[in-house]
DNA sequence: AGGATCAGTAAGTGAACACTCACATTATCC
DNA sequence: GGATAATGTGAGTGTTCACTTACTGATCCT
């Protein structure tokens, strides 16, 4: 008998570093001789471990939306002021970009021709827009209300705020502090959202 | 004295050649030849024209942000329903990324890195940006108002909306009714934004 | 007409980079 | 201990692609 394989081990191990690399270089200048130095093995001990550099890309996209999810849950364990979705806004208001969520994405986004990194991009989404919805709920449950505005229509802006943000921050053209009352004043019309 | 050149016209006449090949096929996989094919020239003409792909690429953010306004400018011309902020709602919604528009946005956005296509970018988010708040405000004046919520945020938030209306487009993850509605509620609700 | 530069053609070139091959070494289980 | 397959090393390799060079022909000005 051979020995055993540690080859999710690895990925496991390596993966942080790898989402860190695509997270500060893009996608396309994340080269693979950059991947290997950071993560000290040769090259081709990636390509064991993943058929290609795309499939490194979209390993990447799953870690960091568990990362951020994660990150969210603990938040709504924990008891705080406010509403549960009011937490998570503050938190992003706060936190937005720390890990590099947003950029991983974008630079996903440039490669959607790809049809496996679409679906991988798309999943994410979906994922992250039910869980927006059932904070927005969550947020709405018991406070009384005229008409409330669509969950879903009001998730999707949700998201676009964060993404407005992270680009602005990208750019430097909002200062932490606009930045945070953006997410914030911004959010929580949305999230009271009443229509006429 | 030798002949008077033509570069200028030669520009203004392949820049939407080259813009539509950004939007089809984004940074990467636009490559100096596709576009001296789509251009129907040869790649050094291209070069002659343009210093580098890069200097290609920023003029068509120009190119795609003044063909943006000067289609909203007309449509603030003309006569219509609602306010003009509103009407422009209205057709981004029908006519979101007809254009490509964003599909350009989203590959500088993994470009930016590089510290000119960044300043273009940015450069282009700040006219934005302000032509989105003026929208606002000719959009508020007159009604009355308890404490309106900020402007400059209130514009930040609806370009976020449009970004991600464009990225569920991408996605697939919205039908066009849904984000027509996405677009219309909420960017209403953004718009008439009252802050307790 | 003639000089000067612009416009166009065709064939490269050099570097970057995703991906691979051949081979040595190590650990595991019988 | 030895069979087996994992892990590690190092040097390729073939292709793609941004950018160039050398040259011919067209057009404008005095």
């Amino acid at each position: 008998m051979p020995r055993p394989s540690l080859a999710n081990d690895k990925r496991r191990e390596l993966i942080p570093v790898i989402a860190r690399a695509f997270a500060d270089l893009w996608y396309r200048r994340t080269t693979t001789a950059e991947l290997a130095k950071r993560c000290k093995v040769q090259e081709n001990i990636l390509y064991r471990l993943w058929p290609d550099k795309k499939a490194m890309f979209i390993a990447t996209i799953s870690y960091v939306y568990e990362l951020a999810e994660r990150t969210w849950a603990g938040l709504l364990d924990r008891d705080g002021s406010g509403s549960s979705a009011e937490r998570v806004l503050d938190y992003e208001s706060r936190h937005l970009g720390e890990f590099g969520h947003s950029r991983i994405i974008f630079a996903g986004l440039s490669e959607t021709d790809d049809p496996e990194v679409r679906r991988a991009l798309a999943r994410m989404y979906q994922r992250y827009q039910r869980f927006v919805v059932e904070q927005v709920a969550s947020h709405r449950d018991g406070r009384s209300h005229g008409k409330e505005a669509d969950r879903a229509l009001t998730a999707w802006a949700l998201i676009g705020l964060g993404t407005v943000a992270s680009i602005a921050l990208e750019m430097k053209l909002l200062g932490s502090r606009d930045r945070r009352r953006l997410m914030k004043e911004m959010g929580r019309l949305l999230l009271d959202g009443r229509v006429s």
